[in-house]
DNA sequence: TTCGGTCGCTTGCTACTTGCAAGTGATCCT
DNA sequence: AGGATCACTTGCAAGTAGCAAGCGACCGAA
């Protein structure tokens, strides 16, 4: 699976995916934003084939995910830690956790998120930021953009748009 | 990569990964919500191999996210539709297309949404269903929850925790 | 009735990716 | 000196991806 390919398509969501959309990734990430932050820390949790950490970290760092720093000297030791733009992920991972808890987890969800502002648990959910009302499939409709284009990998854009984004 | 494996580990996060982390996945699940939904439609659309589209297809109806009906008898044809549960991926799609927007797009958003409800471009903001302020790694807080189970893949359920999500 | 076209796939091949196991080199503690 | 930890790299077998070709059922046109 060439990565770039996804890079090229003229869309968001295969950019961000082409980026992101992996499991190991994806894990590592919550892992990062959890404090574990470490080579050995992370392999040992995950379980991980240690050549396919080090392919991820190295892609992380790479794409602006993350940035490697020295937490030691002597010997010399690198952490890992997520940049800006790693943690602007953070809201995908939550749907990834919501989606998950609702689906597949029989016995309650495995983890339970509490929102310090109002100390109740969270569950995440996805508002429009002009309005604050729900954004679902049912109220949301989708127009060219600016940087839109007539490309392979978006029919959406060349002209059977705007079209609502629920199901036919 | 087996996806098993992500399914076993006791996380929402990981169980979410193992069905949907695969960036043709996402943009099958992409032109499903678009409207997209025949065989052809979607190879011509993405431009995957006929063999990949086949097995996505595939593990999208085993997965429960999407189901094969007919549109037409002679000759027989099929497409497909969106469950709820694959309807319910809807937020992890907007989420993308946010960090898309926001980090992979010079020239602007390719694809831009409108929110019916109000009538504003809709940017995405994912926010505390109790009180509705925003969820963001410094405001949330995970502690183990009814499913939660020292594991492997889970280093934060066996005692490390509570702790907060934001970066160590 | 034959001819080409569409649809929804499957098969075969090659090239890349994964998982596992072992090895490496630097530094530490005993 | 001997073992342990950390952060990797290398080698190998097995699985997956991408491409091209083929297939069977039907359609419409000539």
């Amino acid at each position: 699976m060439d990565r770039n390919r996804f890079a090229d398509i003229h869309c968001s969501v295969s950019r961000a995916a082409g980026v992101a959309a992996d499991p190991w990734t994806l894990l590592i990430l919550r892992d990062l934003f959890l404090g574990l932050n470490r080579y050995e820390e992370l392999r040992r949790d995950l379980g991980i084939a240690t050549n396919v950490l080090a392919d991820r970290l190295d892609r992380l760092v790479a794409d602006g995910l993350a940035e490697r720093h020295a937490y030691q000297d002597n010997p010399l030791r690198h952490a890992y830690r997520l940049t800006p733009a790693g943690r602007d992920l953070y809201p995908v991972l939550l749907t990834l956790l919501a989606w998950g808890d609702r689906h597949r987890s029989e016995g309650g969800p495995p983890l339970r998120l509490l929102h310090a502002d109002c100390g109740h648990p969270a569950v995440p959910s996805l508002t429009c930021s002009h309005c604050g009302g729900a954004l679902t499939p049912e109220t949301t409709t989708a127009a060219p953009g600016p940087g839109g284009r007539a490309a392979p990998g978006t029919a959406l854009v060349p002209g059977r748009l705007p079209t609502s984004l629920g199901p036919a």
